[in-house]
DNA sequence: TGCCTATATCCGCCTATGCGGATATAATCA
DNA sequence: TGATTATATCCGCATAGGCGGATATAGGCA
């Protein structure tokens, strides 16, 4: 019970509910949350590895950048818990507007800084 | 989202998911909570403050008691997810406990102290 | 090697919130 | 009314964890 609990304490701070919606839609390297959650470096970077450490999200190394994803769900729970948010994060307006920010930001960006 | 997230804040801590595994089951008294979670009084009103907060349980006073039971979910979010919880929870062995707790001290009870 | 970029971690600070004993409030009953 | 019971809230204390700037680490490249 305390990982179920770990598990929702994850989802409980606005900045990583929003980082999830995101990984919703695939792969991100931490300058794209930073670029559309517009939050400092640290702070992005922070808030995966507490996703990273409750089973949330897995990262791989690419060079010199971090890709994060969804984590495989290692429980009934978890899984349907995982599915709901894919059904129903989609409808927060602030999910919404993240997604047109990492749309736009995929149009016009470079580099990542 | 603050709403949402608020909701799983109150899914994050151990004593709040098991009183909401234990109201899945039905209406429960605050003094049939302390008895079957072992806790003192403060601690389980303020825990059930915190979850009415939330919007999660309501309560109604029936003479001196206060029964608590779980509220109507206001979105498509919230209701799948009691839905969900109502499905796994069981599945913990610490809702197990408390469930044959609360059935054991329903049997021997004369009245709550 | 030396520098630049990307990321992770450290740091001090601050707030939320956990805890449970003590106290206040509300209802019941003699 | 006064006593008893049930519950809510207050209090002081302790800890988790938020924040973001500063620093450390890792990889890429000239």
């Amino acid at each position: 019970m305390q990982t179920t609990t770990q598990f929702f304490k994850a989802l409980s701070e606005e900045p990583r509910l929003r980082i999830l919606a995101l990984l919703l839609g695939g792969e991100l390297c931490v300058c794209d949350l930073m670029a559309v959650l517009q939050l400092p470096q640290s702070t992005v970077s922070r808030h995966l590895a507490y996703l990273r450490n409750t089973g949330w999200v897995e990262g791989r190394r690419l060079g010199a950048w971090m890709y994060y994803q969804l984590a495989g769900m290692p429980t009934p729970l978890t899984r349907e818990l995982l599915e709901l948010l894919k059904q129903r994060l989609a409808e927060l307006p602030e999910t919404r507007q993240d997604q047109a920010a990492l749309a736009e930001f995929r149009r016009t960006k470079v580099k990542c800084a």
